[in-house]
DNA sequence: ATTTAGAATTAGAATGATTCTAAGTGTATT
DNA sequence: AATACACTTAGAATCATTCTAATTCTAAAT
């Protein structure tokens, strides 16, 4: 039985786990808060595959699909970021920060650049008029400290 | 015979075709010089497919390896661009002037922004100390002007 | 408690994009 | 003419992702 009188707008399954982000209270299947459990401990941007060998030590029978779908109810609930840098994998991020991606050209390492002071595309870039901006995606490539010392 | 005592550094073939692009002399074989042109002539972030069709229309027997082969070449050599906006197929650009991308999440479009003024990240954000730029990317995602007028 | 409806999960097939391979062709130098 | 080597090709292979159909699970209705 729901604790409120009326039911919440998404329907929950499983253990009903809830995840307060952003204001909002989510409700999540186990395998969903697995993996944004999963994604949340992890600071290097893994992939989908990447994601299912970790949830595995717990659920050792979820698939790769099940990852999948997990991953893109949480992207379009807005509790994880996808993140594109290169051709093949996508990778994923928990940190809903402000943030930008540092791609290490070398090493393929990837490390979140928080901002140092507010930043608004439109001051900088001529947009067509009527243009409306939802968000930006800004990577910047090169090397990391750790393979520039080597070189 | 070529013009000069030495021979050039990149092994020319088929016609010989050259082009001047940042000071440096590309020489280019018929079909490299065909997906170079193709793609200079088009504004709109053709993928390797859209480039396919319209290199046919010269040259019918071009194969889709070959296309990536010549898109390959031409990215490695500094004469266009690779770009990633979303999942699924890769897109090209041969606007070599310092731009970025806007990508409208409604009709899919993709339309180039020139600067209004300098820009230089390692203003905005906070790099790890060491790190080396080379060059970034900034996608901004949202409404373009006619989406957003018919909504 | 049982039934029902609908969402979540699964394995595996299917798709789509890109890369690889091996053979063939062409061009330039020997 | 012979050789070497880059370019091109078709098709196979690979990789990432999405789809499909069957199954399981949960919550609500009976």
């Amino acid at each position: 039985m729901p604790p409120s009188s009326t039911r919440s707008p998404a329907k929950a399954s499983g253990l009903d786990c809830r995840l307060a982000v952003l204001g909002a209270d989510v409700r999540l299947t186990p395998h969903r808060r697995e993996v944004f459990d999963v994604l949340a401990a992890s600071t290097d941007h893994p992939t989908a595959y990447d994601i299912l060998d970790r949830v595995k030590s717990r659920s050792p029978h979820i698939s790769l699909a099940t990852v999948y779908n997990c991953l893109e109810h949480l992207t379009s609930h807005g509790l994880i970021k996808l993140v594109h840098l290169e051709r093949g994998q996508s990778r994923y991020c928990a940190n809903l920060h402000e943030h930008v991606h540092f791609h290490c050209e070398t090493c393929g390492k990837v490390i979140d650049a928080h901002p140092a002071t507010d930043f608004d595309p439109a001051k900088f870039w001529n947009l067509p008029k009527g243009t409306k901006v939802t968000h930006t995606d800004l990577a910047i490539h090169g090397t990391c400290s750790a393979c520039a010392a080597k070189s």
